[in-house]
Formats: structure tokens, C-alpha cells, sequence
DNA sequence: TTGAAAGCGCTAACAC
DNA sequence: GTGTTAGCGCTTTCAA
């Protein structure tokens, strides 16, 4: 505990009131005053109390993000991190504490009706989206700024979001791949219920379509997106009388699973059979340019975190904002795992 | 804004004290005011002001942990999620929150002051622990209970660490290849200044030590652990006059690098070399018996977020508790990756 | 331009 | 067992 404002305020033969008008830029203090409150404060190393300073201002200049485990789907994804390295970055630029509530699945609503009734934050960031997501409705009824990170099909309230391009991305890339003259595309997708997954799903069908050919349910896999389940999918998708020549990933670790499905048997990913994966750039396992082994969509997670930040505090700051949202494009890089020598 | 103590008082025609002794479970309650009470704030769904409480008791019920980006060699690392994962389930089991301060690299000692001073939480864990590490000695002098995930050789003040045993993990496996027979092992090791590199280092060299063999400058690498610089490390190993025939990568994500540069240049990895990793189970990227293309040291870095949460909150609830410490193994399991093509 | 006083929502002596 | 009072550290009317 350091200094309190009464004590600052005693040391320099002020009251309290001042003090705290001149800390916090109020106009109607002396220049001078000011001044010597400023320099008294950093010689003091003087930081206003948290907890009081909220408690009387009614605001916690905190943000919070409530991350649900048990089914393991979520903070697991490696996209977590980065999204929250961009946000708490925004965060702390702008003098916001960022509170992380990390709880089973089933505690979920709880925790967010726990910060909103505590008053332990200002505003929410919600993560992974589903179709028909309730907690959108929740945190609506609750009252408090939330921002979501992602869309939510279904969903009537308007809501404010953040999200990427999915649909166009994978409907990209299946072009690419068509382009090519790939007609048999294997798309291995995240967990269905995710909202992401159906736009990707839906953004490789409009390619497929516009192309005239025919979706093949035996090439459409979906799983939580883990190197295993990538491994699986692929030997599966291996097996098929008529396997793909082209495989398009929802996420590089996804990828990196069907890439040991090929190598097992044999076959050389990028020569034998195209891999394509998304992902955002995770500064950890870089796509694009640095690996040359996928062809990718990507976006960068980390500014899709500051963004949503900044966009989360400016529903703070001003309460009457409407719903704002934010779509983000995706680049398409290219690698050499085309899949030349199927063609 | 939910209901207050004292709103919840009146409701009831109790004072709020008597109403907060109740809630708070204080023994000279009336058993049936207890009971009423206690109904009563579920119906109106009470939850008492968090900031109200922390500035009353002078305890925040918050743990924070500041995360440098600049270097990106920390939030970077996908262990901070897992880790991060299990520490904030403890703390929501506990009634804590969590605070994440995401800063730029040369504010990190700011931000720790700022937490102490602003009174903001009321213990701290320190990641990524250096050699000789500054904010051990800092913290020391805040004088706020602390944990260190990891440890900090060349440090005097006893402080209090969980830490895998990195040195044992890595002797283990250098001794495994060379129960194996092979005798040309690299060590593609993290950022050298990281403590756990350079115990993971030192376990190497001990294993080496202990067969007689002298070690190779040429086979020890250094880097951030990403994929492309274990793709580099890679391709500079086999360009060597004499290649390793055994890899032994610091996590896998640089294994799954060097397993690139092996597949590129027609090796196949665990038949014409060896690439044993360490790495904690990550729950999006297990390795172990569910991936057997690696064979593995490693250990859960989600318990090791909860184990180090539980003892912060030791520290912080007894701060008269002695610098408390905990040193995990690691378990050793046994892929296909062993190169016995090269034996 | 400055200060006094009240209050944010809660807890903790100290009465009763 | 329950209530009264003061106070945590700050902001914010209202007066001067």
C-alpha cells in the first residue's frame, strides 16, 4: 500500500479535494497548484487506490473475458493466447485492468452475472460464439457493454462484434484449390455448433457450387481442432475408395495432424496431395511467407484482439453507442503445397 | 448494479451488519436470521460490491500476472494458455479474481508497481523466469506475496518457485538415446537467458558427461521456440559434415520444425532420426501416447497453473508462510520416433 | 481557485 | 444476537 490522497494532500498544505482535482486534470485548479501536486505525486510515487477510486466513481475501469474449459474447446484453441495479448494490450494503453474468469462450462452464466453484480468490471468480451448463442441474450438483459468475438447465427438482438471474414476465406481458398483443378476437396472443420465452423463450411459450398460440383459428405469432417483429430481425419479421409487430392484445414495445427496422416503412407504433402489451412498468424507457429509448407488464409488474431479491445472500450465510454461491429478480411499467402503432381 | 447490503437489510428489517454477519458466516448469528438472510439475498439475487468489500477489509480477493509481449518470447509460448488455464481455475474455485496486465516489455516493472501501489490485487506470479531475474528482487521489495512459475538461478533471496525439473527431464532423455546408441545427439534448446534452457541445457550435458561423450557446440542450438526456427535449426544440423542421428527439441513446436527439415530432404523422422521433444501436455497439441510420432518428456502444464495458483493463495491467505516450493517430474514416454534405421 | 462535507457499499470495533 | 458508529480512499456536490 502506498500513499493515500490524504496523505499526499496533508504533505502539501491541500485538501484532499484539491489534490484530487488536480490529478485528474480538472480545469478550475491553479497552474501552478497543479504543478506542485504533480511533482509531489510522482516523488511520492503516488497511485490512487483502485477499489476507492471505483467504488466512489461507480466505475472499475476493468474489462473482463470469462473463458469456459471443461469442454475444452476454447481456451485449448491456440488462437486464445494471442487474442488475448492484443487485448490486454489495448487495455493496458488505456489505463484498463483486464480480468480473465476462468470457469467450467456449467458456471458460465454464473460468472457473468458474478462480475456484472459484484461490479468487479465495465464490460465483457465474449469468446467462441456458438449458432443460437445464449449468452448473448444473458449479457443483454445484464445490461453492461459486451463485445463478442466473433457472430452468433440466430441471434436477433443486435449485438456488437468482431469478426473475420470466414465465409469469404474458405470460399477463397476452395476456389484456389478448384482453380487448380481440384475437384475432389476434402474440408476438415472445426466443431459444428462453433458459428465459425458453419460460415467456413458455408464459404466452401458456395465454392463448390458456383464450381458445379456436387458437396461429398464423406469428404466433410468436423472436429475440435487438435493435431490428433487432424491425424485421424486425415488417415480416414485416406481410406476413402476415392480420396481427395486437396485438403483444406480449419486450423494449421489441424494441418500439421493431416500432414502425418500423409507422411505415414507415403505421401508428400504439397506434391502428393494439396494442404490448406486457416489460421490466424500465432506469433508462436507463423503461417504465410515464413511457411512455405501451407498454403493459408490468415488474419492476424493478435489485431483482432486489439481491435475488439478498443472497440469493447468505446461501448464503455459512451453507453449510448449503438451495436458497432467489425469485419476483418483475410489474406490468402501461398505456399507450395499445391499439390502439383495430382494435376 | 444489483441490490445492496443495505437495501437487502431493509427488506428484511435487519441492520446491514447483521446482514453482512450472516452472509459472511460470522457464529453469533441467529440460526433462523441466518437461514432468512441467506434466502433472501439468493431471491434477490444479491451479490455484495466487490470494491466496496476490498476497500473494507483491504484485501482485493484478486491475483494478478503481468505478461511482457515486446520480446515475444513469453505470451508467445502456447504453455502460457494451459498455464494460465489451470491457475484460473483455482482461483475462481477460491473466490479469486484474475488480472492480466498484458504490457510492453519495458514497462513490465511499472506495471508490477502499479498493481501493488494501486492496490489492485493482492499477490502476484511472475512468468518466464530469466537467470539472475530483476523482478524477483523487485517483488521482494513490494513486498507482496509472490510465486514464481519457474526459477531464477543466481538469485540470493529465497523466494517461492514451482518448477518442473527441467535438468532431470533432459538428462533422462539424452540418456535414453544414448541407451539407443546414438552418440551424434543436437539439442535444439530455447532462448538461452531463459532459467529453464539453461537447466534444460545443463541435464544434457550432465547425461553426455556421464557417457564419456564430449559435446558438440555444433549441435547445441539455441532459439525461440517457434516452428520456423526449428525448421532452420534443422536444416543447419543436417548440413553438418557429420549430422545428428537424434534430435532432442525443446518443445514441439520446434520439433514439428525439425521434423519438416527432415521430411524436406527425404529423412523420415523416427526412422532415419530420432526427434525426442519436451513438452507439457498441451490439451490442443497432447503428445505422449496419443501422438506417437514423438517420443516425449513431459508434464501438465494446466496442473501446474493450478498447483501454482493454490500456493500463491497459501502465501497470500498465511503471509506469514515461509518461502513455500514445489518441483515437478516429468514422465517419460516412449514414441516411435528412436531412428533405428541409423543404429 | 480552494475547501468542507457527504457518500459510494461494505466491514469491524464497540455498545446494548 | 443485534444495532450504532466510524471508516476504508476516493469523488463530488455545494459553499466560500
Amino acid at each position: 500500500m502506498g500513499v493515500t490522497l490524504k496523505e499526499l494532500a496533508a504533505s502539501l498544505g491541500l485538501s484532499p479535494t484539491t489534490v484530487s482535482r488536480a490529478l485528474n486534470g480538472y480545469p478550475e485548479v491553479n497552474i501552478k497548484t497543479r504543478q506542485r501536486v504533480a511533482d509531489a505525486a510522482r516523488a511520492a510515487n503516488y497511485h490512487p487506490n483502485t477499489r476507492a477510486k471505483s467504488l466512489a466513481t461507480g466505475q472499475s475501469r476493468a474489462v473482463g473475458h470469462v473463458i469456459p474449459i471443461s469442454t475444452s474447446h476454447e481456451i485449448v484453441n491456440p488462437i486464445f493466447a494471442d487474442f488475448i495479448a492484443g487485448a490486454g494490450e489495448a487495455y493496458s494503453r488505456a489505463g484498463y485492468d483486464m480480468v480473465l474468469s476462468v470457469v467450467p462450462d456449467a458456471e458460465e452464466e454464473a460468472a457473468y452475472r458474478n462480475l456484472v453484480a459484484r461490479g468487479t468490471v465495465d464490460g465483457l468480451m465474449v469468446h467462441g460464439p456458438r449458432l443460437h448463442d445464449d449468452r448473448i441474450g444473458l449479457l443483454h438483459d445484464l445490461g453492461l457493454p459486451f463485445m463478442v468475438h466473433g457472430r452468433s447465427s440466430g441471434v436477433n438482438t443486435p449485438y456488437s462484434w468482431l469478426d473475420i471474414n470466414n465465409r469469404r476465406s474458405f470460399r477463397r481458398a476452395t476456389e484456389f484449390l478448384l482453380d487448380l483443378g481440384h475437384t475432389r476437396i476434402a474440408l476438415v472443420n472445426g466443431l459444428e455448433g462453433m458459428d465459425f465452423a458453419m460460415r467456413r463450411r458455408t464459404g466452401y459450398l458456395d465454392a463448390l457450387e458456383a464450381a458445379g460440383i456436387a458437396p461429398d459428405r464423406a469428404l466433410m469432417r468436423t472436429a475440435e481442432m487438435t493435431e490428433p483429430y487432424g491425424h485421424q481425419a486425415g488417415r480416414e479421409l485416406l481410406r476413402l475408395p476415392d480420396p481427395p487430392t486437396a485438403m483444406l484445414a480449419s486450423s494449421m495445427i489441424v494441418a500439421y495432424g493431416l500432414r502425418r496422416a500423409l507422411t505415414e503412407v507415403g505421401l508428400q504433402p504439397g506434391r502428393d496431395v494439396s494442404v490448406i489451412t486457416h489460421d490466424d498468424d500465432l506469433s508462436y507457429m507463423p503461417n504465410g511467407l515464413d511457411v512455405p509448407q501451407f498454403t493459408a488464409t490468415c488474419s492476424s488474431v493478435r489485431d483482432a484482439g486489439r481491435k475488439a479491445a478498443e472497440m469493447l472500450l468505446a461501448l464503455v465510454n459512451d453507453p449510448d453507442l449503438g451495436p458497432i461491429n467489425h469485419l476483418m478480411e483475410t489474406r490468402l499467402v501461398l505456399g507450395d503445397s499445391t499439390g502439383r503432381n495430382r494435376l
